[in-house]
DNA sequence: TCTTTCTTGTGAAATTTTTCTCAAGTTCAT
DNA sequence: ATGAACTTGAGAAAAATTTCACAAGAAAGA
């Protein structure tokens, strides 16, 4: 689903009004049925016979994901996964605003990453309330995570992405998402070798 | 399948011996028949009334994965994301060595970061060619991504990973895999507005 | 040895996802 | 107008994935 959002920026900023299923599908790398089903699913806003209007679609693409609006951010750890997402300038451009950093090392607290100003994890509650935050994201070592979750709960935060390689426990209104970038590389390695 | 290794190391961390297919699940958040499912296709690695065994399951899971060996890797893009993955310290510990570091910027030429030498893009091909590149990972800005893609396929480089938000166009024989955070940020907004 | 209790491996069933196909709507040249 | 060329939306078909259900093997106590 993100894909589509990514080609049909790139077809929005050259300028072209007009897109057929099956061009979509190409620069998409998937089957163009695929991507009817899919756009069909929000509503019909297609056009026999001409394709679809990038602008309109992308717009409710946008508002039928969730992201035509901004999500409060907060983040623990800054290591160096950390500081990359704290710097990184596409979640800002893409609605996903880093509100706060935390961090438990002494030597970090109070240092300044990309104009966040890195805060004890024991103050998260207390900070993290005063705004309403979405969305947190856990970028401490693994042993760190469930500790980083916990404090995430006590302030109120339902949707958790973890970078940390471990599983975490949740209460069961919460969501939690797992990203791991070894994952990519063992994938690769499996797929080169078996050719 | 990633999930799998990281529990079963973490059980062989805590000197666990056997585990049964149902509380592999749960650790996994997984049916246990599909776990059963996965692991019998690579061999009969179970033990009937007992479970698997623990060490010889995560050593048949790594051989058949592919990542029982070394892989050698190249990074394109000394960006914030870039310096995060050469100084990611998991990587090399799962067998991914990132060997070199490669970026255009005359200011990041001759920089080093995590002990390797930035150097510049244009003698990629020359440079990798004297050591056998497996993998290539592009982190550059999206709009230099296909430049690093070319240069590795010149270079010889049959796995690319992309995580610039844009595709790319290799030939047949290269096999591509996209990384993009910001997708997971989607997700969660999405389950988020959708309770 | 026999019985009870576990737990795997796997065929069958159920579910989900992907692809195929085509009627119906749109545009454009004539 | 009319016909030819496109393209969507959606039902049907096909393929892939997930779950169920249970025979068969293993362990342990009586």
């Amino acid at each position: 689903m993100g894909v589509y959002i990514q080609v049909l920026e790139d077809l929005q900023s050259q300028q072209q009004q007009v897109i057929p299923s099956e061009k979509l599908a190409e620069k998409c790398e998937v089957n163009s049925s695929q991507i009817r089903k899919d756009l069909a699913y929000f509503g019909e806003f297609g056009v026999r016979g001409v394709g679809y209007y990038v602008t309109d679609l992308l717009q409710a693409i946008k508002h039928f994901l969730g992201i035509d609006r901004n999500w409060n951010c907060i983040l623990v750890g800054v290591g160096n996964l950390g500081r990359a997402l704290l710097r990184h300038r596409q979640l800002p451009q893409k609605g996903f605003q880093i509100r706060m950093a935390f961090d438990c090392d002494p030597f970090k607290i109070g240092e300044h990453v990309a104009g966040h100003e890195v805060v004890c994890t024991r103050r998260l509650k207390e900070k993290a309330q005063l705004m309403q935050i979405d969305i947190g994201l856990i970028t401490t070592p693994p042993e760190r995570a469930q500790r980083a979750a916990n404090h995430m709960m006590q302030a109120g935060i339902k949707g958790i992405i973890n970078f940390a390689p471990t599983r975490i426990h949740v209460s069961s209104d919460v969501t939690v998402d797992y990203v791991d970038f070894s994952n990519h590389l063992i994938s690769m390695a499996f797929r080169l070798s078996h050719p």
